[in-house]
DNA sequence: CTGAAAGCGCTTACAG
DNA sequence: CTGAAAGCGCTTACAG
C-alpha cells in the first residue's frame, strides 16, 4: 500500500517511528539521515519502525529545515521557445532525474524587470535550489542580467540560449561559428551568390546566424553577398516567400543558407514550384537538424544542433554550482566546462551535394 | 531589490512584520492572507511594514502548515514521448501558469508496480495538489491502475494519452474515430487496397487507430485490405521500408493511411524512389499534423491533433478535481466533461487530392 | 552513542 | 476585531 495510517489516521511522522521505537525523534532522524552515530542494534530497531508504519518523511518539512529542496526551477517561454524548449525539455528532465532533483516549470511571457523580479520571488519563495533561465532571448528580454545582482540571489542561476554577458554562467551554442561552416560548405561548393534566410532579428540566435555568415562571406572573398538577407520567423511558412524576394533582389541567387530547417522545408516546397532544381540551380542548406530533414525532397544538408545535450550540460553546471556554494563536492558528471559553447555539425545531404548517399 | 534583509541578515519573517507593526503574528497572517476581519488601519499599518521590511511569505511555511502546495506533479516518459509530450507541456505550462500552479515534472522510464510507488510517494511526499500522469501507454504500463486504489491517494490523478479504465479521470483523442475517419476519406476516393502503416503495437494509440482503420474497411465493404498492415516505430525512418512491405504483400496497393505523418514523409520519400506517383498511383494520408507537413511533397492529408489543447483540458480537469475534493469552488474555465474525448479533424491537402490547394 | 530543546515560518483552532 | 498557544514534521545546534 502507498499509504500507512497511524492510529490518528494521518499519515506515520518522524514522532511516531520514535515512540514506536523507544527512542527520541533526534536518534529516527539520525538512522534516516544514515548517521554514522547510531548503534547498529538501534538503527536496526528503528529501521523496522519505519518499515511497519510505512513511515516516509515528509519532503516539505525537510526542506523548510534543511533549507535544501532537491528542486530546480526552469523558467521558460513555452509560447515562444517551441521546438527547442521541448527538447531541452528532455535533457533537462533526464538529467534532473538522474541527479536527483525535480523540475519545477515557470513559464513568463513578458520581460520587464518587475516580471523578472516577481519569477525570481515566485522560485525564492519555493526555495528551489537552483535556476535554469531558458527562454529564448528576444529582444531586450535578457538585459535586466547586465545589471542584475546575480550573485546576491541566494540560488545559482544559469542561462541557456542567450549571449554570454559578464561573470554568468551561460549555456548555449556557437551560433556564429554555425553561421560560418555552414557558409563556408556552399563556398566550396564554387557558389558565388549565397542568400541566407534569417529567423525573427530580434533574436539573438538569428542575429548570431547571420554574422557568422557575413563573416564567412567576407572570408570568402564575396562580401558583396552579405546584402542578401531576408528575414522570416523560422517556420516554414515563411521560407518559401523569403525564397522569392531573394530571386528577385539576385537572380543569379545559386545557394541559400536558411536559418532553419524548418524554414529550408519552405524553401525546397518554392522551389519545386519555380522549377528550379535543388542543388542544380540551387543549392539549400538549413540548420538545426531536425529529426525529419533526412527525408526532404530532396534530402537537407544542415548543421547538426543537440539540444537535449546542451540542456543536460546546463542542468550539470547548475548543480556544480549549487555544490560549490554549499561547500559541497560534486557529483563527478557535473565537473562540466564553466562556459560551455557548444558546437553544430555539419551533415552534408543532397540538397547540396546532389548525390545520393550510400544506403 | 529582490531581497530585503532584516537586521538578523536573513530574510524578514513575518514575526518580523508583527512586531514591527505591534500585532501579533496571527493578525499580520491576516493581512497577508485578505481576511476580512481587520480594521482598515490595522491592514494599512501591516501592509506598510511588509512593504518597507520586503516581507514575502514563504511558500514553504504555507505548504507546510496549509496542506495546499499549488504544485501539480506531470509524470512523463521524455525519452518515449518525446514530441507528443513536448507538445503537451507547451499547454500544461500554460494553463498551469494562468491557474496559478507551478508544475513539478518527474520522469519514468520503467513501469513496474515498484517504480510506480516510489514515483507516487515521491510526489506525496513533496504534497503536490494534483498529478497528471502523462507518458504515454506501452504495453502494460498502465496496468497498475486496473487494481490500483487510486482513490485512495491524498491527491487526484488524471491521466492522459491512454485508454480509459474505470472510474479514472482521463483525457485524449478518440483514436479510433481518427482511424475511422482517415479510412473513409480514403475510401471515398474510390481506392480500394487500402494499406496502413502501424506505430509501435505496444503502444495503445497505434492499436486503436488500427482498430479504426479495420472497423472502417469492414464498413466500406473491403474487409480483406485488413492484412495489409505493417508496424513502423512512428519515425520517418520505417516509413519507406513500410512501404516497400505493402507493395509486395499487395502489388495493387493504391493508398495507404500511414499512423503517424512522420512515417508518411518516409513514405512520401520512397514512393518517389519507387516511382509511384502521389496520388495518383498511391494515395497518402498521415495523421498528427506535424506543423511542417503541409509542406511535405506533395503536402500531406492528414488528421489534425491538438495535444496542447488536450494537455490544457487535462490540467483543468485535475484543477476541477482539487477543488472538488477540497470543498471549494472551482474557476469557471475548469468546468470541462468529466471524461473528454478529442477528435481529430480531416484536413485533405495534395497528397490523396491531388490538386493545389488555393493559395 | 543518545536526547531534550529550540527552531524553520507559517496557519489553524480557540478565546476574548 | 485581535491575540496567545499549539501545531505542521522535520533538523540543527548543544549537552551529556
Amino acid at each position: 500500500m502507498t499509504e500507512q495510517h497511524n492510529t490518528k489516521g494521518r499519515r506515520p511522522t518522524l514522532a511516531d517511528v520514535a515512540k514506536m521505537a523507544g527512542v527520541s525523534k533526534q536518534t529516527a532522524s539520525r538512522v534516516i539521515n544514515r548517521s554514522e552515530h547510531v548503534t547498529e542494534e538501534t538503527r536496526a530497531r528503528v529501521l523496522k519502525c519505519i518499515e511497519t508504519l510505512g513511515f516516509r518523511p515528509s519532503a516539505l518539512a525537510r526542506q523548510l529545515t534543511s533549507g535544501r529542496s532537491y528542486t530546480l526551477g526552469v523558467v521558460s517561454n513555452a509560447a515562444i521557445g517551441y521546438l527547442t524548449t521541448g527538447d531541452a525539455y528532455t535533457g533537462m528532465v533526464r538529467q534532473a532525474d538522474h541527479l536527483g532533483y525535480a523540475l519545477l516549470i515557470k513559464e513568463m511571457r513578458e520581460f520587464s524587470r518587475s516580471s523578472v523580479e516577481i519569477m525570481l520571488n515566485h522560485l525564492i519563495d519555493r526555495q528551489v535550489d537552483g535556476v535554469i533561465w531558458a527562454g529564448p532571448e528576444i529582444g531586450d528580454s535578457h538585459a535586466w542580467l547586465d545589471d542584475y545582482p546575480v550573485n546576491d540571489l541566494p540560488m545559482p542561476l544559469v542561462v541557456i540560449n542567450a549571449r554570454k554577458r559578464g561573470n554568468i554562467d551561460t549555456v548555449g551554442f556557437d551560433n556564429f561559428q554555425a553561421g560560418k561552416i555552414a557558409t563556408r560548405h556552399l563556398l566550396s561548393l564554387h557558389r558565388h551568390h549565397i542568400g541566407h534566410i534569417s529567423g525573427p532579428m530580434d533574436r539573438s540566435v538569428a542575429q548570431q546566424r547571420v554574422e557568422g555568415w557575413r563573416a564567412a562571406l567576407a572570408e570568402g572573398g564575396q562580401p558583396e553577398s552579405g546584402n542578401l538577407c531576408v528575414e522570416g520567423d523560422w517556420e516554414a511558412p515563411t521560407g518559401g516567400p523569403a525564397l522569392r524576394r531573394l530571386k528577385e533582389m539576385c537572380p543569379e541567387l545559386d545557394a541559400v543558407f536558411v536559418g532553419s530547417d524548418r524554414m529550408a522545408l519552405g524553401v525546397l516546397f518554392e522551389a519545386r514550384q519555380m522549377g528550379l532544381r535543388v542543388p542544380e540551380d540551387l543549392a539549400v542548406m538549413g540548420i538545426d537538424n531536425d529529426r525529419q530533414s533526412a527525408f526532404f525532397s530532396p534530402p537537407l544538408t544542415t548543421m547538426h544542433q543537440d539540444t537535449p545535450l546542451m540542456a543536460e550540460i546546463a542542468l550539470r553546471l547548475l548543480v556544480r554550482r549549487i555544490c560549490e556554494r554549499r561547500g559541497e563536492p560534486y557529483p563527478e558528471s557535473c565537473a562540466v566546462p564553466e562556459n560551455p559553447l557548444l558546437v553544430h555539425e555539419l551533415l552534408v545531404r543532397q540538397s547540396t551535394l546532389g548525390v545520393m548517399p550510400m544506403p
